[in-house]
DNA sequence: GTCCAATGGGGAC
DNA sequence: TCCCCCTTGGACA
């Protein structure tokens, strides 16, 4: 699931192909009916994230408060100008661009213009379908046509838009994209006050702000409680967009014991969490992956990206040897989520 | 086919 | 602290 890159990934690509537009609006899967009727046809004046949570804001104040949770996605299709580096997003999107022809998405820094069956750059139909969320290996909807057969794919966006396949819950509809939401835990309309209530309930996401004053509400938050700093790190209230991969990677980075209490973390070690943070979040933000990993080789680094294996010191590594000292990660339950660490390293 | 896990979170107790 | 919701893919029978 999408931590909290993933959705400042998504945001940005609802504000290059969305905001401005008018929206039809629709609920394929029907969950969604009522809402999407009172925001279809309006414009789309503003797509936001602060940290797991998304926000797009229609003309006349009407709001639509999206999680992903863990099984949501956003998928994207048709006239959709994609990031150089979106494109090489988590999951589904991952493998999508490792079956297209531009091969070297990561690399650059400028927006490709993907337009199927028409003059698509240096790709084809299948890459005018970009998934963003949690992380799937096979194919549905869209992309499970195109894995299954390409032509019946091609067909599929040659008639824009294509039909939505599966579970869709919300469909966001300009003249050129479209956008599917699957699995959202939250999908609802809200009001300004709403929306306000909800931000004031998060902790700050450097994303939106690095000021010092950001970091302070950071501390103060953290520094207040007993409980132990692997669970504080996934309190949303407390710092916004880490999930369970980056809590035990930070943790790890910092060679902290996850369950040092809080208030015994000191001033620095703070500040070190939140500088790291920051350039977590701006790492995962531009490649689409969870990269924690930050001193390889080129080589490695390329391989690490290609790999989901090896993006991380201790994520999903229980019994494996330690890639600093050798000792075996350990896997234990903390928060209701499997923390993994290192005994020695944080000890 | 059936079962389980998964990058979350909220509510009941 | 437990339980439930959301959805999908993979492992296994």
């Amino acid at each position: 699931m999408p931590e909290g890159h993933s959705v400042h990934r998504i945001a940005r690509q609802f504000d290059r192909n969305f905001v401005g537009h008018l929206v039809c609006v629709s609920s394929p899967q029907g969950r969604f009916t009522e809402g999407a009727s009172v925001l279809n046809g309006l414009r789309l004046v503003t797509a936001m994230a602060i940290g797991k949570q998304m926000f797009l804001r229609f003309e006349n104040d009407h709001w639509l408060r999206v999680h992903l949770g863990i099984y949501g996605a956003w998928d994207f299709a048709g006239d959709i100008s994609v990031d150089a580096t979106i494109a090489s997003a988590d999951g589904r999107m991952g493998q999508t661009n490792q079956r297209g022809t531009s091969g070297g998405a990561l690399a650059g820094g400028s927006a490709q213009r993907l337009v199927p069956g028409t003059d698509a750059a240096d790709g084809d139909a299948e890459d005018s379908v970009a998934s963003i969320g949690a992380p799937r290996r096979a194919r549905h909807g869209l992309s499970a046509v195109r894995m299954a057969e390409h032509d019946t794919f091609s067909r599929s966006l040659a008639a824009f838009p294509p039909d939505p396949i599966g579970a869709v819950r919300v469909r966001l509809l300009t003249e050129t994209a479209v956008a599917d939401l699957r699995g959202p835990t939250v999908c609802e309309l809200a009001t300004p006050e709403g929306i306000q209530a909800v931000i004031d309930r998060l902790g700050p996401d450097p994303q939106n702000d690095t000021s010092e004053r950001a970091e302070q509400t950071f501390v103060d938050r953290a520094s207040r409680t007993a409980r132990p700093i692997g669970v504080v790190l996934m309190d949303q209230s407390v710092i916004s967009g880490i999930g369970n991969v980056y809590r035990a990677e930070m943790l790890f980075r910092a060679g902290i014991n996850p369950h040092t209490p809080a208030k015994k973390i000191t001033r620095e070690q703070f500040h070190a969490f939140w500088v790291d943070w920051v350039y977590l979040l701006e790492v995962g933000v531009r490649l689409g992956q969870m990269m924690t990993m930050d001193n390889l080789a080129p080589t490695d680094y390329t391989a690490a990206m290609a790999s989901r294996d090896d993006r991380h010191w201790v994520y999903k590594r229980e019994g494996l040897p330690c890639r600093r000292c050798g000792t075996n990660i350990v896997v234990e339950e903390m928060a209701a989520r499997k923390l993994y660490w290192c005994p020695q390293c944080q000890r």
